[in-house]
DNA sequence: ATGCATCCTGTAGTGACTACAGGAGCAAGT
DNA sequence: ACTTGCTCCTGTAGTCACTACAGGATGCAT
């Protein structure tokens, strides 16, 4: 049993999001010490572990929780699991597709400047007149 | 002059939005009929586009109204428009390769899941012991 | 006894919206 | 004149996942 800063260290979560996660009801409320201080088991650290991995996976929390209740049961988990790594994965895909066309907009805007101009092609594509 | 639904059509920003740039002082206040309702000029419209554009680049609205100051200058800006684009391409290319790195992370844990195993290598990936 | 680190609660702030509730006004058709 | 339906108004609360204090209590080593 540790205190929430050796928890902190040993997770990767924050001793104030620790905290928010609990009262959020993420996570399990933690025990107390006789002064009120938290305390947390291996089980717990490992549990705050996985929402961290999962968050760094990004994974929303609501997800997170979802996947450490699969965690949890007996068997046959593992379709669902994969279900929303796809879902996922599919989202990240997008979400970097529309990156990379955002970068090319940008890229293009910038070379504009480059050109020792003495107006500025940026602020003109900003302000256009067609919709 | 027109009202603010049509202000929204023209301009791509939706009305929710537009009254919220006007209450956070992100555009100027826009004037109002003899009833109360907001009016719209040319000039009015071209502004919320021109933040419109600038957030579809990512840029935030701090740095969208900015861009706006910029083009309102006399001379000059353009260096410091580019600037911005600069860094700002910067933080979108970091972005793009942190989902790069994320994106190979999930493909491998997917990948892992579509051989008909019984365990879930997923789940034990994120629960694994190592820090 | 002192000092410093660690912990506690509770609240407010972040960014950029979005979503109502509850009410008033306007324009067109009957 | 009246009704119907659309647009508009204000004000507040919610979203997501934290982060940042303020102000105070406790624990541990010297």
């Amino acid at each position: 049993m540790v205190a929430i800063g050796e928890a902190s260290r040993l997770s990767g979560v924050s001793i104030e999001t620790i905290r928010y996660y609990e009262r959020e009801g993420i996570i399990s409320k933690a025990g107390r010490t006789a002064a009120g201080r938290r305390t947390y088991s291996d089980a717990e650290i490992s549990e705050l572990r996985f929402i961290k991995r999962c968050r760094d996976l990004g994974f929303s929390i609501h997800n997170a929780v979802a996947l450490r209740s699969l965690a949890h049961e007996p068997a046959g988990a593992c379709e669902t699991v994969e279900q929303l790594g796809r879902k996922h994965l599919t989202e990240v895909q997008a979400k970097l597709a529309e990156l990379r066309q955002l970068e090319s907009a940008l890229v293009e805007l910038v070379a504009n400047c480059e050109k020792g101009r003495r107006d500025c092609p940026m602020l003109d594509a900003l302000m256009g007149q067609n919709p």
